[in-house]
DNA sequence: CATATTACTTTTATAATGCAAGTGAAAATA
DNA sequence: TATTTTCACTTGCATTATAAAAGTAATATG
């Protein structure tokens, strides 16, 4: 539905161009990770994770997810402090490439996350369709329970 | 064959770390996308595209996909001032990622190049094979004929 | 009311990027 | 053979991004 010509943000009209101006950079697609497989929500949870990124570069890096319409967030109505993070359609749309990105470097490098690996390789399409479905029943979820 | 306990050289096990560490840029994917799919192979070509990288990065870059075994450069027989740079498997194993992130962009953006998205489209599978083949074959071409 | 928690911002230092100009070797041209 | 051109870079410098550490405002908890 919406979709003509070239977005004039782009350095170029091709597609692989604008996804390395939304996604190339050593966080975001870490962070989305997080979101997708790890199911964090808020910025403390972010800071959690294993890479240690640092709180400014966070703060970017979520304001700019934002700004692509990737993620969205939202005050959680059950403590005024806290910010409910969440994938957008657009964000989970993502699956694919992070699925093969993990695929990759399985293959080519010395690599961790044998699990994960494991059910990827059994079933692509299905690990997929399984993101998926957790997410959109768990942002409902999230979105309506206090914790 | 290589492919044991994670690399020391990565912040994390995870593999898609390892792949943001390799490729998580804006630029580095561009140049693997030329190789692919215009099938530049020199310096100036890469140079010649249309989002216009600076000379510098174009080396360095270069450089860096060539340390993680993604290219490989050799000068060209026929002339001793060119360097021919060409894709590893590891590179071309990344069709399938560029293709996720071709379709994705695709879908959510204002993007040009309309007939390489439909080949895509039409069959996502048959289009990385050809890739392979096409690669291949030019792969031993481009190494023996002189131009 | 005092303390803790959360999601940031600010500051400062370091590194990466981008632009313009320059270099050296090899090849093409006059 | 001398000169010019091409090619693949490098260098210098200004701008921008990243990283680490400390600080802050709003809310929540005891």
């Amino acid at each position: 539905m919406a979709k003509k010509k070239p977005d004039p943000r782009w350095r170029s009209g091709c597609p692989l161009n604008a996804s390395v101006e939304m996604l190339g950079d050593r966080w975001s697609l870490l962070i989305i990770r997080d979101m997708m497989l790890r199911g964090s929500r808020t910025f403390k949870e972010f800071l959690a994770s294993y890479e240690r990124i640092a709180t400014n570069i966070l703060a970017d890096r979520l304001r700019r997810l934002e700004s692509y319409g990737i993620i969205a967030a939202q005050q959680d109505p059950s403590d005024g402090r806290r910010v409910i993070y969440v994938l957008t359609e657009k964000g989970i749309d993502l699956a694919p490439v992070l699925t093969e990105m993990v695929l990759w470097a399985a293959a080519h490098e010395e690599t961790g996350n044998q699990a994960l690996l494991q059910e990827i390789q059994k079933d692509k399409k299905k690990f997929i369709a399984g993101v998926r479905q957790r997410w959109s029943e768990n942002t409902l979820r999230q979105l309506l329970i206090a914790r």
